[in-house]
DNA sequence: TTGATTCCATACGCTTGCGTATGGTGCATA
DNA sequence: TATGCACCATACGCAAGCGTATGGAATCAA
């Protein structure tokens, strides 16, 4: 834990104490110490803790909205694309912090008007592209999107993860049309 | 804000903070402010911060789980539940908080275990009662309950409120039975 | 080798909140 | 009216974290 730190290696840091501890988690000294280093580091890649939060709030949004949706856009079908869909997002990788992120990432909206916005954002823009799935499926009238990502959303918080939550969404596609 | 408060009167203003602050807004001197008053009063009412969450987190317990299912009762027709169930859930009175309070709460989990554990429970007991609702309906398959739950728990966190989300619910409701 | 640059540790002052100790005020009861 | 108790304010020491200032080690260039 001695050697160089970058930006990078302290904003994984930062979403570890994040899913651990909640937004409150994300203090300079006790993430300093969790990488054997001190607050001399910190303060040479970030100008300060909102800095360090925006980075992490960027570091995100790019890696969870974009990138599942270009990937599920390589499937052709509308049917099989929601399913693809629904295995990705269930798959996030581990090095941003694994599927524990996201709820994280709900809670800290919570408390941050910023991370509230941002996080708005990506919820409109899955429903959007969701109900795009679901209208070439012939449901036109708006609600399925909705509601299938609400279900997505919430089996998140109430801690369900895996492959019972994916059976279950595969259920609810399944009811959906 | 000059007269005398009651133990009541602090978790409420606990309460409020929590929904504004998120879980690390629940701190006595700044509710003390809040409140008009001083850690004095606090401190004559509650032992120490620990045993004020404690009893935020059984005033919330006893209020959100049992009186809803109670008053869901008195409805015989199973389907006829379900829709009350939605009414019931989505009003919760403005004294303890709104509809906000459950979302905050689902936050403040995640960084205590007392209140992930309260929680757990709470989540299980109303995925218990809507399940068997539904098979009463002749859903058996025990995904319906926790499907149409999720549904439920993540329209709150994205933030849908009154009658989007009821009427969202409502036919999921359809599309469940 | 020497100088410059990058990266980090240490030390300091400041603020905020926790918990305690102690004194004061108003209301009840005798 | 006097006395006791319920309720609260004030003041203190303590700990933790933020941001800054400054010096030192490592690395690369010239």
């Amino acid at each position: 834990m001695a050697e160089r730190l970058s930006q990078e290696a302290w904003l994984k840091a930062g979403f570890r104490a994040l899913v651990a501890k909640g937004p409150e988690g994300i203090r300079i000294e006790p993430i300093a110490r969790s990488l054997g280093a001190t607050k001399g580091s910190f303060y040479w890649h970030f100008k300060d803790l909102a800095a360090f939060k925006a980075a992490m709030l960027a570091y995100w949004r790019d890696r969870s909205t974009q990138d599942i949706m270009d990937q599920a856009d390589r499937i052709a079908d509308p049917h099989e694309r929601l399913m693809g869909l629904i295995v990705l997002a269930l798959s996030i990788p581990e090095e941003v912090g694994g599927a524990e992120v996201e709820p994280a990432i709900r809670s800290w909206a919570r408390s941050s008007s910023d991370v509230a916005a941002a996080l708005a954002d990506v919820d409109a823009s899955r429903i959007a592209y969701v109900q795009d799935c679901f209208a070439k499926l012939g449901q036109t009238d708006g609600t399925a999107g909705r509601v299938f990502y609400s279900a997505y959303v919430g089996g998140e918080m109430i801690g369900q993860t895996g492959l019972p939550q994916s059976a279950d969404l595969m259920h609810l596609l399944e009811a959906l049309t």
